[in-house]
DNA sequence: CGTCTCGGTAAGTCGTAACTTACGGTTCGT
DNA sequence: ACGAACCGTAAGTTACGACTTACCGAGACG
């Protein structure tokens, strides 16, 4: 879903506020379509919603979805990294460092 | 770097321990070479290293550069979630930061 | 010394997604 | 009511990357 450097802009603008498609674009190296398509993506993952405005429509992020998928994120990470226990994340919670090697 | 499913997959089973190519190979539904490309790439984002044990190379995440990767992005979700301050809540287990939002 | 396993690389195919142009619909302003 | 601004969608092109087959080098082992 962030895996397009386009979206990932566009995420991290949005993040600074909302904005309409036309700010979006101004603001991209890519043509207005473009950005409604990748808003398309991005509301189809639930993590920005439109509100009509006028002639324009305000993109925002939905700070549940966003956080949801952080989540999601962070569980991969910790799944991840769960074998370094001793060189990462200090988890007090989650004593787990028997990896070893005989 | 992560954006592909078959590269989440290596740097997952990596993370549980080092493994040679052709085992990662056995696990996965995609051919050697296919492993090979992927390691590739991992390798050269550094997050990799291999070792030459006889006619096999073990591969092995690098804590360093993975914990670096992380950091990275989670620099990115700290400006992108800036803006959002009194939703996000602040998390006690995970390294987020401390986060003042006047 | 022959062979067998392991693995990297090259070349080529193929699917997909990102992008553009073109068009139609909706709302605001005059 | 007419034009302008804003936006979504369709259709089509294109670029990229993931994958496979084929080939070759390097080490282990009889």
């Amino acid at each position: 879903m962030l895996g397009d450097p386009s979206r990932r802009l566009i995420f991290a603008k949005l993040a600074e506020r909302p904005r309409a498609v036309v700010e979006l674009a101004g603001e991209l190296p890519i043509s207005r379509p473009a950005v409604s398509q990748h808003l398309r993506v991005l509301k189809s993952a639930g993590v920005v919603t439109d509100e009509v405005r006028g002639t324009r429509r305000i993109y925002r992020l939905e700070p549940a979805a966003v956080l949801a998928f952080k989540d999601q994120l962070d569980a991969f990470w910790h799944r991840a990294l769960a074998g370094f226990g001793d060189v990462v994340t200090p988890d007090p919670l989650e004593g787990s460092p028997g990896e070893d090697q005989p």
